[in-house]
DNA sequence: CTGATACTGAGACTCAGTATCAAAAAGAAA
DNA sequence: TTTCTTTTTGATACTGAGTCTCAGTATCAG
């Protein structure tokens, strides 16, 4: 068993949550596939195994892996979210190519550190943040 | 009129599209307000005043005033688009309150030219970006 | 004025996401 | 293993933002 699933099955235990199959598979595809995936994407693709998975199953367990820092989400190009498997990766940030769709990470300490200081200066509380630069890709510079 | 008004006229006139009422309805509730709003907030108000306008023309004219940079859309901590004047304001973002919703306004060349650096250097055109911090505002921060 | 063209609004539709709830599964305890 | 409580699931209906369509209407250049 991967690390990651040990720390979902401790996590869902400690909230005195259940382990289910269902869950299972969710966190095993949003780990396989290492991409940005949509609610949608999941369901319809994990579906296809098992064709009584519900769609509202797989809109709380990403929820729920957002929870326990092993999913993080990313709002794309048109404003939907987007999940991928963040354990062990440190903050991030995104530029997304609105004609691909790729997204291509970075992260700036400087960047972050600005901004941490910014929201001090007005009494701000930061809670989380999106910083996502949309454009082409460096593939899609000279496409239609 | 104000200079708003005419730049739009002239956008408007650019494009060979028409002038209407409703676009200049919508226009001048957007600069009066002063604030960001949805279009559904929009809608609404000036339905009040005008029974039949519908809720896809204050779409699309919100969308048109964005192409000509009158308004910018914002996202808001529900991922839903929010609208604000946005002439002769120079480019900013926002951090949101996720209690009370207040924005509060920053901007930081810095950020920004870092922004722009890392984008170069990743071979990505930036077209437009979003960077929005949550958490809570000054006022909100002890509350329940 | 007139005609070509763009615009409007009613309403149907799409699509992401949520609420409900009875039936099923998990897992703790015995 | 069996029982019992609690959580979870998935079918389904729903919501709410936003889009599409299209027949009727308004705009504006000529
Ligand atoms: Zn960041
Ligand atoms: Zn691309
Ligand atoms: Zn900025
Ligand atoms: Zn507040």
């Amino acid at each position: 068993m991967t690390e990651e699933k040990k720390i979902f099955r401790d996590y869902v235990k400690s909230r005195g949550l259940k382990h289910t199959a269902q869950r299972d598979e969710i966190l095993t595809y949003l780990l396989k596939s290492g991409r940005h995936m949509s609610p949608e994407e999941v369901f319809h693709t994990l579906r296809e195994r098992d064709p009584k998975l519900g769609r509202a199953t797989v809109f709380r367990t990403l929820k729920l892996l957002e929870e326990c820092r092993l999913a993080s989400r990313v709002t794309d190009a048109n404003g939907h979210q987007t999940y991928e498997g963040s354990y062990g990766k440190p903050h991030h940030d995104h530029m997304i190519c609105v004609r691909c769709g790729r997204t291509v990470e970075f992260s700036s300490p400087r960047i972050e550190s600005l901004q941490a200081r910014i929201a001090r200066r007005k009494g701000f509380q930061v809670q989380w943040h999106r910083h996502e630069i949309f454009g082409r890709c460096s593939r899609c510079e000279n496409k239609i």
